[in-house]
This record gives structure tokens, C-alpha cells and sequence, in this order.
DNA sequence: CGAAAATGTTACTGGTCGGTAACAGCGCTG
DNA sequence: CAGCGCTGTTACCGACCAGTAACATTTTCG
């Protein structure tokens, strides 16, 4: 039994590092933000950090494994709400995030870091590759429920357009092209659900 | 003393840092490449750097729009190859850039410095804001050139899909969503010129 | 030519950054 | 109680960074 009323509502130095960096990185971006301002952000100190993760980099990996996580939450509500019902499901997917892209807390994370951390070999793009492979999967296998013949087709478009609403957020703001994102993205999966084919 | 080897018609100092820092910051990033590093590709020095530029935000800037007279260029180039022609150039803009995805040097400065600059009052923002509005406004000429009836629809369309194949190469690499963009975004435009309506 | 303008060189400043050492306190659990 | 692990505090290091000063050199052009 551990009801833990130690710190009532103090979670774990760690998941509030974790936090922190999460929420000045989407901010001021990952090399925007330095260890010290993390470490204080998360009421904490730069030395529980370090003995928490052996350099800043392993952070940045631990934060977007946390996002990735989330997601996973996220696609299980998704089930729980659309039980089979693979329509539905991209349809509220898409809802959600058209919601979400005005957002100061929108979910591009993975998107950001991936241009952020320029260095090719940087032990987090493993880690946003395999979940972008991961949501492939996982869209694709929606789009098949969803009775779509090319379901590759339609999740690769949705992709296109989710990552594209996100990036044209950031540099045209809100009343940009993103403004009619939801708009786009229900009609491209009506389109493919309604005929099975692209775009016709 | 240092015998003069320099190639007889060789760009002034400004254009070569404009040129270097352009490079590296595809490469490293804005904030992960340092003034020094600049002047030292640029064949220069930081001095002479800090006579055109007041600092190295207005070299950000600089280089921006050097980026968008970059685009400006080629939509004459496109203008001249497709006259009078709106589907031709969209077409053929749409595989020029499905090209060009691959290439380290993809036109994707724009989007990559939009999140870089996290500061919402950075000078570079209003470049990027006012390049995409531009680009807009072109699209969507072209859209109406080609005879589609909800041309900003079109353009939005294509923007989003491209914007989202920039970031896809990013985070997903070649063999993800981004391999099929130009496949999905002729579709699109062929949908759209030929019925007049959305997705349909 | 000769002078002005542009460019290059060296060295420096004050600040920030990632990361570490040494030490002190706190809160469990035996 | 004692002991131990986790946490906090302070101070420090070397590296890097944006930006400047003073001076030397080259290029341009009347």
C-alpha cells in the first residue's frame, strides 16, 4: 500500500525535471533552454538532473519518450471511444489534433526536435523515427478498419497533412493554410473511405 | 607577403557570409552555429562580418531573404517555362520540390528557422510571415490560372502537403510519408482541375 | 600615383553553457 | 536510535559565444 502522502501533489524530482524540459523546450527550443533554467523551471537543482540523467542529451531523449508515450495514451482513449471502429477513430484523431494546433502546448514536439537536433546521429532521432513508425503503423492498420483499399495511400496524406498543418502553424500562423486543416483531412478520409480510391 | 592565388572575379566578402551562413545553418542549425564559424566558411572574419551586420540576428534575417529572392527566382523561372500556363507550373512546381526533398540543401530554411526562432518578436518572423503570405497568394493565382473553382482550397491543400513533406523527411526520413508526396499532390491537383471540387 | 574605403588580424570582454566536486540536510527504513 | 539513499546548496571548471577595440593590410578609384 502505498498511498504516499508524503509530498501530497509532489511528484518525483525526476517527473518534474522531465516536465519542466518538456515545457521550455516547446518554449524556447531544445538549445534555447540550458540545464540551469530546467532544474530551477522544475523547483529542483542542476545536480539531481545530472544524477538523474548523465548529460542533457539523455534528457532530451527521456522528454521525447515521454511525448511518445502520451501519444500512446492517447490512441488507446481513441479505441476506448471507437471501439473497432477504424473510421471514427481517424475522424476524431483528426478533430483532435486540428483542435490542438493553436496550442501553445500543441503536440509537435517530435516534429521540432527533429529539425532542432541537426546532428545525424543523435540518440533521439531513434527515438522519433520509431515512433513515427510506430503511428504509421498504427494510422494505416485505422485506415484498413476504416474499409480503405489503399490505406497506405490515406495514411501517408494524413500524415502529410498533420505534419504539414503544424509546420505551416509555426511560420503562418493560425490564419494560414492550417486554418483548414480539419476541413482538408475529413475530406480526404471521406473521400478514400466513401470510393476506396485518391482523391476522385 | 601571401602571394594572390584568389580567383580573379571572386564575390564580395558580404555575399560569401550571406552564402556561408546559410549553409551552416541548414546544417547545424541557427543557434547551433556560431558567428566564428560563419566568417571562417565565408573565407572572412568576424569583423568584417560585424561591418555589414550590426548582429548576427540581422545576418538571420539577411539570409532569409536572400531564401525568399531564392523562390522569387525560380517562380519566374516556372512563369517563363509554363506562360499563361497555371496547371503546368503547379505541376511542375510540385515535382521540383518532390525532388529536391531529398537534397541536403532542400528549401526548407523557412520552416526550419520558424521554429528555431522561438522568440515570437524575432525580425525573422515577419520575413517568414511575409514570404508565405507571397507564396500564397501566388498559389493561389495559379490555382485559379488552372480553372479550379475553390482555388484557395487547392492551395491550401498543396501547402499543407508540402510543408508536411519537408517535416516528414525530417523526422521520418526518405522512406517515410514523404516518399509519396508527389504522388499525392498531383493527385490533388488533378482532383481539383478536373471536377472543379474538393477530394472528390 | 595616392588617399580613402574596405578588408583582415589579433586580442580581448562579459556572459552563458554543460558538467562536476564537496558538503550539508532530509526522509525513509531497520 | 543509527544508517543510508536521495535531495539540495555552493562553488567551480573549461569551453564556447556574441560582440568590440586597435591596428595592419589590401583594394578601389579619382
Amino acid at each position: 500500500m502505498t498511498t504516499d502522502f508524503r509530498k501530497p501533489s509532489r511528484r518525483s524530482p525526476r517527473d518534474r525535471i522531465v516536465e519542466a524540459a518538456r515545457d521550455l523546450f516547446r518554449r524556447h527550443g531544445i538549445r534555447g533552454t540550458g540545464v540551469d533554467a530546467i532544474a530551477d523551471a522544475a523547483d529542483s537543482n542542476k545536480m539531481t538532473l545530472y544524477r538523474h540523467f548523465n548529460s542533457k542529451d539523455e534528457l532530451i531523449v527521456e522528454c521525447l519518450r515521454h511525448a511518445g508515450m502520451e501519444m500512446d495514451g492517447f490512441w488507446r482513449e481513441l479505441e476506448d471511444a471507437y471501439p473497432g471502429d477504424g473510421l471514427g477513430q481517424l475522424r476524431s484523431w483528426v478533430r483532435r489534433i486540428a483542435d490542438h494546433l493553436g496550442d501553445d502546448k500543441c503536440q509537435c514536439e517530435m516534429m521540432s526536435a527533429a529539425v532542432q537536433l541537426t546532428d545525424e546521429d543523435h540518440p533521439g532521432r531513434s527515438v522519433i523515427r520509431m515512433f513515427k513508425d510506430a503511428q504509421r503503423d498504427r494510422v494505416v492498420e485505422l485506415c484498413r478498419r476504416a474499409g480503405v483499399a489503399d490505406a497506405e495511400l490515406l495514411c501517408d496524406t494524413l500524415l502529410l497533412l498533420i505534419e504539414g498543418a503544424r509546420a505551416a502553424q509555426q511560420s503562418s500562423g493560425a490564419e494560414g493554410p492550417s486554418a483548414r486543416f480539419a476541413e482538408i483531412a475529413d475530406a480526404a478520409i471521406l473521400s478514400f473511405a466513401g470510393s476506396g480510391a485518391a482523391f476522385k
